[in-house]
DNA sequence: AATTTTTTTGCAATAGCGTTGCAACTTTAT
DNA sequence: ATAAAGTTGCAACGCTATTGCAAAAAAATT
């Protein structure tokens, strides 16, 4: 059974076409997506709201996360090897290039804990490190 | 002579009225605001164009910051203490309260560095940390 | 202080992003 | 095979953000 239909069954979502193509993009890409790109490369085959409602859906069912970026637009990574057990797990540090433009979950580094001041309580944090990735690094 | 004036100037900005009442609303918030809540805290005194335009030129001189969200809005934050000399930091943590929904600069509390896999090379980082603020703990 | 130059503002129009309601359709359960 | 539940596409809508242009304001110049 390919890869994608199991991780729909595991997270409680029915099997349709869209979310299978849509879930192989992420499993392709190994890298953040964000709607416009999803659409792209759907090509015209899923209306632009099935995308969000399936990407919604996923977000939801913990399938992917949503990354935060200072462009108004949301971005979508899928960890590849943690969530695979239908664990869901986004605190890891997310690197965007200024070069190519992509955004990689670096799922091998953890986001740190830092000490807050008085009167503050943490219950989510989220890093998001700007640079040049390994493949424009040449 | 107004604080907002003085830091006008010293970001090379020309004093006009939209943008004294802007940089007041900053200065008189201590948090992060959003285009929406500029807009509405302006009651129609000037376009939605300027306080674009305006909040894009601050940023541009370095006078408040972007800071990223995941639900499609872009915040600005202005940094009270150790922006006053011209220059600006945002190498801090910022703090999203999930009962306000406030956003706080935490300039005491800088990014940690974190170790990257080879071949990532940093330029500029960001934490976001979402829990329950000060004032919502009482 | 008056004039010119430069910059900024408001309006109108436009484009893009995201959501909702509803009927048709597909998937899942019985 | 059928019924129930969930999903999809379409149309419409609302919100966010940008652009061009003429009027207005601010800064520089004389």
């Amino acid at each position: 059974m390919s890869t994608s239909i199991t991780l729909l069954k595991q997270n409680g979502l029915s099997k349709t076409s869209g979310r299978l193509a849509i879930l192989d993009l992420f499993l392709d890409a190994g890298q953040a997506l964000s709607h416009a790109s999803i659409e792209e490369q759907l090509e015209g085959n899923f209306d632009r709201v099935t995308i969000y409602r399936t990407l919604q859906s996923f977000v939801e069912k913990g399938l992917v996360h949503q990354i935060p970026t200072t462009d108004n637009t949301i971005l979508y990574g899928l960890c590849k090897e943690q969530c695979q057990d239908g664990h869901h797990h986004d605190n890891h540090v997310h690197f965007i290039c200024i070069q190519c433009d992509k955004t990689n979950c670096l799922e091998e580094v953890t986001v740190p804990v830092v000490k807050l001041p008085r009167g503050f309580k943490p219950v989510h944090a989220a890093m998001l490190v700007k640079g040049v990735c390994r493949d424009c690094r040449g």
